[in-house]
DNA sequence: GTCTATACGACGATAGAC
DNA sequence: GTCTATCGTCGTATAGAC
């Protein structure tokens, strides 16, 4: 309970770049950031409820009684990882729709950081956006509120694009929904030994989303490089 | 596992449209109908792993014994709705895909159709598309490669339109997984009392889908109607 | 074909020694 | 803070009466 409150979500804020999967970096002593590590594999391989907390702490090295030791219940193991994991979600978001001038920059950038993340640190994520309903309720509400605000930021930046009559979306609220819909799933179905890299995948479908909005310069984006050109 | 065995999918073959959802309308004895249906609903709402042979068997109004006597484990209702659901899935982009002469009208169909389904049956879908790695080893292995099919039917589409000059996609298989990523994703996030009807979002994703591949004549998608326009 | 009763293992979580 | 041992519960699946 005590070791599990990592405020470290504000350290390393130079996003996801690099390092084999440490967003835990930071989590209090070292056997609780082991567990946590150990959890999040488990669920991402079978899923929260399939996992045995024995599992998790034999693949951490420890006994089974050790869990209970830093985290009161398996349940709480899950809730660290969705709320660090949202969090920093939003905080890609919120920075990438601000690295740019024009909705059409700004957007791409979203895209590109948003998808990275999910390729990059697919295992993470995966547990962050498919094993919600696993939460208590509660928690869960509090994790709502966070996929909310992350709503939020594409819906305006889309609203933005509309307004300033680069972006042509009938539907801006539904758009923006399939918009993150597609960055989510990537989680899904990315594997590490897979042809193309996060970076491609997030360059691929930052263009896809340009297109999607119908940002105009963009008739079939390039398939590396072109840092923030589209309007 | 004699009553399991449905055979009933070559009937009411035309596609998703209207009831609350028997796509199991015609499943050997009622009592094994039941259960399936009552497996849908408990494994979407609470995933596999979390539903109990017990949950499944009083939804459907049974003792916990009766569910042996028509499947032989939990796993085996599981598949039985994963391989409908999947060879549904094939056929209705299948369909779709050859209900028209160009490209961009195939294109649009095909998601049009497999978005509906998502959001009409958004129960099973959740189920088929979701609790896929609950499967057995070899169950799992027939899933993928009913997948696959879906995947190269898509690709075909987009591959066809490219040859043509009308669609413009740098990365064609990569394009093809968006745009499947994206169909499914729908199932995850669509509920009943929503704003947008099943319709609605299909005509709304057709219309993203055919600017994402460099439709022309797609700059801004009417919100609905227009069967089939678009190149 | 459906029931009641139950075998048997595994799970989450705790107790208490070190 | 970590261990070994264990409690109480509940899960899947089966036995046998009706």
């Amino acid at each position: 309970m005590d070791a599990a409150d990592t405020e470290n979500t504000t350290e390393n804020a130079a996003d996801g770049t690099g390092e084999p999967d440490d967003s835990w970096g930071e989590v209090a002593p070292d056997a609780a950031r082991r567990l946590l590590l150990a959890a999040v594999e488990a669920f991402a391989e079978r899923g929260f409820h399939a996992t045995t907390t024995r599992d998790i702490a034999s693949r951490a090295g420890m006994s089974p009684a050790a869990l209970y030791i830093h985290y009161r219940t398996k349940e709480e193991l899950l809730y660290q990882i969705s709320r660090v994991g949202h969090e920093r979600s939003v905080r890609i978001l919120t920075e990438a729709g601000n690295s740019a001038v024009t909705p059409a920059d700004r957007l791409a950038a979203a895209v590109r950081a948003f998808v990275r993340w999910h390729a990059e640190r697919h295992t993470t994520a995966r547990v962050v956006q498919y094993e919600l309903n696993a939460l208590a309720e509660e928690h869960y509400a509090e994790i709502v509120a966070l996929r909310r605000r992350s709503e939020e930021i594409l819906r305006g930046i889309l609203q933005d694009g509309v307004a300033a009559g680069d972006f042509t979306v009938p539907d801006v609220r539904g758009t923006a929904l399939a918009v993150l819909s597609l960055c989510i799933d990537v989680a899904r179905w990315f594997r590490s030994g897979g042809t193309r890299t996060p970076e491609e995948i997030g360059e691929l479908y930052a263009g896809l989303v340009l297109r999607m909005v119908g940002a105009p310069a963009f008739p079939a984006g390039e398939t590396a490089g072109g840092e923030g050109r589209g309007a």
